[in-house]
DNA sequence: ATCGTGCATTCCTTGACGGGAATATAACCG
DNA sequence: CGGTTATATTCCCGTCAAGGAATGCACGAT
């Protein structure tokens, strides 16, 4: 699993939905293909990115697969984010007023 | 720019490390160019994607084109982090001690 | 052993992405 | 205006990701 791994994992809005999912609780396969709206191969090839990218953990349970989230790959994007942080976080926001100067529009959901 | 386009846009590690090198301070293009060792074009482009994510802003010195960082989107993202943070910063932690009796492997950089 | 359930994998097609080469555009200089 | 510098855009192509349909596989029940 590389670190692009997990930021193109991430890159997808159902699988976004996906780890919310399972923020809530560890969920089964199908109850994730109800949640999501997604055919269940569809559904399990998104599993299958997350996994690679170690986002997710399955435990098997008789027949059913139990996909749960692993906090560590997230940690690391928290990681990333870090260096980021002083741009609108702290005192050296200078930066981040000079540009806005020029405009501000954030602009997400 | 949609969420989507954000985290797309940081999904590629070219774009990742131009994003990194607009944190140390803006830079023209040319400067770019030469500290990723991708062609004009295509750093042209990668600019192009990060622009429209939201991600840089551009500003216009004689022929040069100078990009900064525009910290907005990656607050963003921090916002999109918050309700993981949970899952290894606090005292919930139980469910992460709960995954980690499986396997635990963080592997990331 | 056989069947049914829950999930994974494969095949196929389509659309988006990334890189290189060439070209277009814009700004400055004389 | 003509030329040069700095950047953007287009065209073409190879590659890769996503979805649907069909199939394969593992486990449990009877």
């Amino acid at each position: 699993m590389s670190d692009t791994a997990l930021w193109t994992a991430l890159a997808d809005p159902h699988r976004r939905a996906i780890v919310a999912l399972l923020l809530e609780r560890p969920r089964p396969v199908g109850e994730i293909v109800e949640a999501c709206g997604l055919s269940q191969p569809s559904t399990s090839k998104h599993l299958k990115v997350l996994r690679e990218a170690g986002l997710v953990r399955v435990r098997q349970d008789a027949q059913r697969r139990v996909y749960a989230l692993d906090p560590a790959p997230i940690a690391a994007l928290d990681a990333w984010l870090a260096p980021y942080r002083r741009l609108w976080n702290s005192s050296l926001d200078a930066l981040g007023r000079r540009l806005d100067e020029t405009d501000a529009t954030p602009d997400d959901t």
